[in-house]
Order: structure tokens, then C-alpha cells, then sequence
DNA sequence: CATCGCTATATTATCAAATATATAACGATG
DNA sequence: CATCGTTATATATTTGATAATATAGCGATG
């Protein structure tokens, strides 16, 4: 596991606009082109997946996620350019966050057991 | 609520050494003088407090509270000179990081949906 | 015009996590 | 040596979040 997790969430009224979790579904969507097969390849049940939709698209000023109901093969969804923009930013951020929290937090974790550290310095 | 929340969490083994909960709780700590009277403050259970401080003790190299069973008081716990420079690292890092989050994540920030913006630019 | 897989939604069931409750031991002090 | 509030620990209970299940509706296509 990573010495540090950070976790960065975008509060919304009562809800997460934007997290982790959505992000990563937002991610599967674009891959899968639907929001059912984009759930269960995360195990995740439809319902959940639907539902982080549902409050991402609340959350924007512009649906993240468009979906189509019926036709040949049912329906599905795509993640639209706007929705691709925010997942970009998102992930950006997410990757710096963690870059910056790991060079400024080197004190600290210096205060931690070193657990299982195999790091032959011979 | 702040427009971004973050969450830096330091693992070690299968446990959260520090967390936003664990440093709340190591300020209570020590301003109060017990785990009881920190856990009540926070309105947390005893055995809750008692289980994350069993957790940061052991997930540092030296204890970060020290607890007193007994006496005229009925014992107490105290905040290590250690574990007070870990509290203050761990704020410091957090209060750093949120400014650089802010920062950086503006654009972002800008998509969302703008609620309540009572803002009188008059 | 029947079929298909998906969206959309509600209801119920399950489970983990947090909390509540109980109790023993501790030891300085008056 | 009885008292006190705390640590320390185990067990029971509750709660909330999550998953499972069910079902209706959609519409392009062959």
C-alpha cells in the first residue's frame, strides 16, 4: 500500500460531487459505453452506479454522463466532452495532491515503524 | 462546507496510523487529560477513542499518548512531547495541502454548479 | 411486432461498523 | 481501607450503508 492516501472530494448540497470513487466510475463509463457493464466491471451493483450519476451530473453545470434508453442493444451510456474535461482535471489534480503531499510529509512518515522494510542498503 | 475536503491518511499494516479523526482526538487529548474526557467531548465513545489510540501508538515508533491507570484521580493519559510533534507536523501538512488543492484546483471548481452564491457584486 | 439489453426505480435483505452497556482492575488519597 | 474516576476489555445492540432482487419501460432492428 502507499505511504500516504489522500482523498480529495468536492462537496455539493449534501452530496460528493466529485471523488475517488466517481471518478473511477466515470473512467469505466467512457471505457464501457454503458453505466451497467462500467458498474459490474468495478463489482459495484447498478443501483450504486446509477445513483453516483445521478449526483455527478446534479453537481456540474453540464451532465458529465448521457444516456440512451431502448434501441438495438438497449441503451447505454457515454461520457460526455465536458464530463471527459472534469475526469482530466480531476485525475490531474489528484496525481499533483499526491506528489506534493509525499515530498512535504518525508518528516513525518520518517516517525513511523518501519514495517517490513526490505531495503537491502548494503 | 469548505468547496474541497481532504483527507490525508497514513496506513501502516492494516490499520490508519493518522487520520483527521486521530489528530482531532490527539488535540483533545491533550487538552483535556483523558481519553474519557477527550472521547466525551468529541461526543465519541470511550472505546472508540480508546481503540484509535491503542492504533496511533502502534503505528508510530514511539507512543504518542501515555495513559495512567489508577489514583486519587482515577488515572489519566497525557500527550507525549512525541506525539505533540506529530500533531503539529500532521496539521501543518493538512492546512499546506488544502491551500495547494485550493490552488490548484480552480478550473475545476469553476464547473460546478454555483449554489447559493449570495455574493452581492454590487 | 417480438426481441434484446439497458435505463430507471422501488423494495427488501444483508452485513459491517459504530455505539451502547457492563464489569474488572488500578492506585493515590484522605 | 473505602472511595473515586479512569483505564482496559468484552459482549450485546443498534444503526446505516450497501447489496440483492424485482419490475416496468424504452426503442432500434431484423
Amino acid at each position: 500500500m502507499r505511504p500516504v492516501k489522500i482523498k480529495i472530494q468536492f462537496p455539493m448540497d449534501g452530496d460528493i460531487a466529485m471523488g475517488p470513487g466517481k471518478a473511477q466510475l466515470l473512467a469505466a463509463i467512457h471505457q464501457h459505453g454503458s453505466i451497467s457493464a462500467a458498474a459490474k466491471s468495478m463489482h459495484m451493483s447498478y443501483k450504486r452506479a446509477w445513483d453516483l450519476v445521478s449526483v455527478m451530473n446534479a453537481g456540474f453545470k453540464c451532465p458529465l454522463v448521457m444516456t440512451s434508453v431502448g434501441g438495438s442493444h438497449g441503451g447505454g451510456a457515454i461520457v460526455t466532452e465536458f464530463g471527459f474535461k472534469v475526469l482530466q482535471h480531476y485525475q490531474a489534480l489528484q496525481i499533483k495532491t499526491e506528489v506534493f503531499v509525499l515530498s512535504e510529509s518525508a518528516d513525518l512518515r520518517e516517525l513511523l515503524v518501519n514495517k517490513s522494510e526490505s531495503d537491502p542498503v548494503s
